[in-house]
DNA sequence: AACACCTGTTAAACAAACATAACAAATGTT
DNA sequence: AACATTTGTTATGTTTGTTTAACAGGTGTT
């Protein structure tokens, strides 16, 4: 009937696969050079597992072996790096600066996230940050007002967010 | 080294069962009772996997069986379909109204990622969308100079946003 | 009563993403 | 040269969420 949910594993990346690339951006930049062992301590899980993880990423044209089994992306995977990586950056720069959730929740939910969102919505939020971040009058004076803000949920009527079950009125999960 | 990225595995709800409660939730209103067959078909997958399914979430404790096969909620189950069903009325709204994504995407991409928000998080997003709907002068200004904005970032020089590289630079993945 | 259909369960299989154990090959140490 | 360590691979097992196939029990029709 609905097969929208389905979406969630149609996704090119998943979670696994962002953060083995990830952690090969990483090393290379630390180090120069990125071997199985070296991911497989980054990600503190086995070396068999990476070694799987990167045949396929291999397989899928993400990355390369050198004669020595260094890793290096191509540039297909060079490429989506930098694009999950620029996402992450503007996710949690919205959940910072917009919402103000601290430095460590704001990357802890990025993480979670990053990968699932449309390259749409990313360049939404990313056009959103960049006027929100800037030094306009208007901006200003939202941020301002927003600052002192806090939102009351007449819970018994219906508000213009909740509709019939205000949100607030529930335990938290 | 960095177990950040395990937390995505910890989340209490998977993103399949979250669809089998909401279609629970959705067969209840609609018809007043649900079997397994009804899930199966609403959600397009096989009875056997319902079966397999509501088991675990009956050991959970959030639905329970009748005589009859049929389900209800627990106490526990009814709070958690409420709270995720706010959790994504609040993305989608936030998607929809501020980003200006479209009904449809809004809706998918809050499907995606609503299960994995913390209640921070959703908490936050609606007070955000509380003011930011609200009938403020502040709101309205800010919005009229937005629905104007265009971001234009030189991608040569580091913008506050992008730091070394610019997302709008890159090729969508 | 016999047959067909609907519903739910169980068994066996698969894919993804991990684990452990065993092993092979290269490197380092003495 | 002999031995130990490091690294990568393979084989096997686990969990989650799915599938298909077989089957059991109820209901409905003739």
């Amino acid at each position: 009937m609905k097969d929208l949910w389905k979406k969630f594993d149609e996704v090119e990346l998943t979670h696994s696969s962002v953060h083995h690339l990830m952690a090969i951006y990483e090393l290379l930049k630390r180090n120069g050079y990125v071997r199985g062992v070296d991911v497989s301590k980054y990600l503190d899980i086995s070396r068999s597992s990476v070694s799987i993880t990167m045949k396929k990423l291999a397989a899928r044209g993400y990355v390369m072996e050198d004669e020595n089994k260094f890793y290096r992306f191509t540039a297909h995977g060079e490429e989506l790096i930098n694009n999950v990586l620029g996402k992450r950056r503007i996710i949690k720069l919205f959940f910072e600066n917009v919402l103000g959730l601290s430095a460590d929740v704001a990357e802890e939910e990025a993480c979670k996230i990053e990968h699932l969102l449309e390259e749409q919505t990313s360049q939404k939020l990313m056009t959103f940050l960049g006027f929100y971040l800037s030094e306009r009058k208007a901006v200003q004076n939202f941020k301002k007002q927003f600052a002192e803000f806090h939102y009351e949920c007449s819970n018994t009527e219906s508000c213009e967010i909740c509709e019939q079950d205000c949100y607030f009125s529930r335990k938290p999960a």
